[in-house]
DNA sequence: GCCGCTTTGTGCCTGCGTTCACAAATGAAC
DNA sequence: GTTCATTTGTGAACGCAGGCACAAAGCGGC
């Protein structure tokens, strides 16, 4: 192998297809599935594998044909669902085809039976119940958020540490005090947790929750937590969502300076 | 540079460290810089294209390197760094390094340096006036975030269609109308835009935000916007990151039903 | 001044995700 | 039944990003 890369064709053109923003997930560790591969233990199997990449990618599509069930469609080709999640037609074909072969040659795919699949692989089919931690700006909208966007994520406990807040329900529940985490969150058989507290107290909190059996954490607080092997999380940071756009800005002011200040245009022109 | 470089293959080792959450980019169209190269008008920019996943992760050092500056820290190595960010230390040498040679090997870095490096490379030496559409609960949370997370992202604009809301002030900031988007963000200078409004609502807001000058756009509702090529988009998707949490609950249950029935109990439980 | 220790900066390799392009499959037309 | 138009499913290529390991570069001790 090596040698001489030769030029293939194309040298690509550069689409700059201006990604319109899936949320993307992290560095794809590939989560796997079943397994099945006999081996022995613990070390990651094979099997058949879907890219975390790809797994927010069919949340999206599972929006996007909630949508077009509503409105009456039975059947929907590649392009015109790729189109409306904006993606490439070819990315949103594989990563269907992680799901197995639902779509029709010369057809398309059932709108109905994707949604299905769709949501048994994402295992929307059982209820995830969730808590949310911290009670504050943030905490309030997300506990008022109406059993969550969409179907399945029932808010079953809040906690907080502020004692004017104990009992008082919010968007129908009350709210529990932050030492009890650990055992309501077992009682009420929590599956996610949600921490919008302010960080100092976030990996405390996070710990409660491991303990209390949550599985899985998603992460407001500004902070990078450390959980053991089996949890996993997921992170949501404006602060840094802000400064990826300050970059872009700066990004945009520096080219555009450099480049010719002003519509003037005047020298330079590089590239 | 040079000769031979005998087998320092290792080849192998996978160690599986466990990602614990930056929240990670796009699929990094790896933002480029124009370059101008020779000519250093001052000390600027290295023509370097930043990968934007780097990008991501450099807000995370910051963060950091803050508080480490407010506890005294004058230097850090990578290693300590990367422990804290949560990341290799490859690889946080690699991101430091777009950003210039600023470490002293045998030594590691400079607090203050880097925290001031960082904060050119990602724009933070201007303000980055903020907006904020839609003053529903998530909104209402938003505005209050006290001038947000951090430094210069002043919030200086709301918006909502409410007329009970018109003019009420919300973190010290008075509500206007949707309608008057275009002209109010003009005439602030909004460079980001913040849409935390219904789904319905989100394009047409969008468009009146670019109309209005807006260059980025954080967007909080469940669709996928269209924008203009120089428009830069961030989205954060709760049900999205809800979803592929319970995709990771479903697997691990799968496994676990699959693998063998951990701990005795042997009953399946297929849903 | 030399040596050895520490830590950076980076070339190289590997693997993953995206994209292209095409064969296979299907339905419709005749 | 055969042919044609469509659209899926996927093998292969490409490029980026992550990670390892090492050379280069300072610092301190002797």
């Amino acid at each position: 192998m090596v040698a001489q890369r030769g030029r293939h064709n194309g040298a690509a053109a550069h689409k700059r297809t201006r990604s319109p923003g899936v949320p993307d997930a992290d560095n794809a560790p590939t989560a796997e599935l079943p397994a099945v591969a006999e081996n022995g233990s613990d070390q990651q199997v094979r099997a058949r594998s879907i890219p975390e990449a790809a797994v927010a990618r069919l949340a999206v599509y599972l929006r996007v044909l909630s949508a077009m069930a509503e409105q009456g469609a039975t059947t929907v080709s590649s392009e015109e669902l790729s189109n409306s999640a904006g993606v490439n037609s070819a990315k949103l074909r594989k990563d269907l085809s992680y799901l197995g072969s639902y779509g029709t040659r010369g057809v398309g795919y059932e709108v109905q039976v994707l949604v299905g699949q769709i949501e048994r692989t994402l295992g929307l089919t059982r209820q995830h119940r969730v808590a949310v931690v911290g009670i504050g700006n943030l905490g309030h909208a997300l506990a008022n958020y109406g059993g969550f966007p969409g179907r399945g994520f029932p808010v079953e406990a809040l906690f907080d540490i502020d004692p004017d807040l104990i009992g008082v329900p919010v968007g129908g529940v009350p709210v529990s005090h932050l030492d009890d985490i650990r055992q309501v969150c077992a009682e009420r058989q929590i599956s996610i947790g949600v921490i919008a507290t302010p960080p100092a107290a976030a990996q405390t909190v996070c710990d409660r929750l491991v303990a209390g059996g949550v599985q899985c954490i998603l992460n407001f607080a500004p902070v990078v937590l450390q959980v053991p092997e089996h949890v996993e999380v997921r992170k949501v940071d404006l602060a840094v969502e802000l400064q990826i756009l300050s970059f872009h800005v700066a990004r945009r002011a520096d080219a555009e300076a450099a480049e010719g200040p002003v519509s003037g245009n005047g020298a330079v022109m590089r590239s």
